[in-house]
DNA sequence: CTCATTTGCATAGCTTGCTATTTAAATCCA
DNA sequence: TGGATTTAAATAGCAAGCTATGCAAATGAG
């Protein structure tokens, strides 16, 4: 049967799949919290501030996306955008006292989550993973940037 | 910096971005088509028929959003829901005529995106990475289970 | 200096995913 | 049999992702 041949040997469905099991468990432990935000709570974790547009780059997602989370952020109260003088069109994003508070409880889940996960590999079988999802991130990117 | 860390070693946050890219390569490839139907593609496509609870379960995803799936299949003429006569809260699924072109099609762009992630992989390395990713999932499966 | 182009964000509108809740049919048990 | 429970699906409402498009500020070319 086709299915099984996809459940079982699909890259792009098993990928998937792993990505929503990931975002839930973060989720489920931060009580509330969403798993959007991540990428911005890393990237400022430590005070800086950095564009939307800067921050979207980091994060990989496309500038709509990450206005929107940020958004989202600013009306909880876990990031302040500060108008750029230099450039009017332009604000430096930066966390608030309680975003870097969430930040900290995210990040103490992230590593939970991905232990759990990664106990389920060897430990020499670790690295061999994370350089594998980066090899067909890389192939991936190149298909999408020679259309 | 933290950031790198994020990047290069969060198993979340690596399999979050390819699961994002592998859903936009094979989007790419159907010209108007989403990749949301693939599972109802996949588990439907030899003329089979079940219920939106047995496609759920399949798809691994909750009963509303293959719900929120097969109604737009259903406005786009890509599925049937006939009505079950022994019990009348069911309706069993099919492909439409329509349905079933569209998964051929969905089914040779998901191969060749497949093809194109596994050639950054040695041949001896892709069913390891398949077998760890099928690891992971299991292991996170298991955390959700016991909350 | 002015006008065309580029750049940074915002907005609109859609899909896919989730949780929580509701509805109605089927089933179970006393 | 009749009420309680379970089950299948629908609905509401939100997050996070995308593309396409618009707008205003900055930049560059003549």
């Amino acid at each position: 049967m086709q299915m099984s041949y996809v459940r079982e040997t699909s890259a792009g469905y098993l990928t998937n799949w792993a990505a929503r099991l990931f975002a839930r468990a973060i989720e489920r432990r931060l009580a509330g919290g969403n798993s959007g935000p991540m990428p911005v709570f890393f990237a400022l974790q430590d005070g800086g501030a950095m564009t939307q547009k800067a921050l979207a780059q980091l994060a990989a997602v496309e500038q709509p996306t990450m206005a929107n989370t940020l958004n989202r952020m600013e009306r909880d109260g876990l990031v302040l955008r500060t108008p750029d003088p230099n450039d009017r069109r332009s604000a430096q994003v930066s966390l608030t006292p309680l975003g870097r508070e969430r930040a900290k409880a995210a990040f103490v889940s992230a590593i939970e989550v991905n232990r759990i996960a990664t106990d389920a590999l060897k430990p020499e079988e670790r690295e061999v993973f994370y350089d594998m999802l980066r090899r067909i991130i890389g192939a991936l990117e190149r298909d999408a940037g020679t259309e």
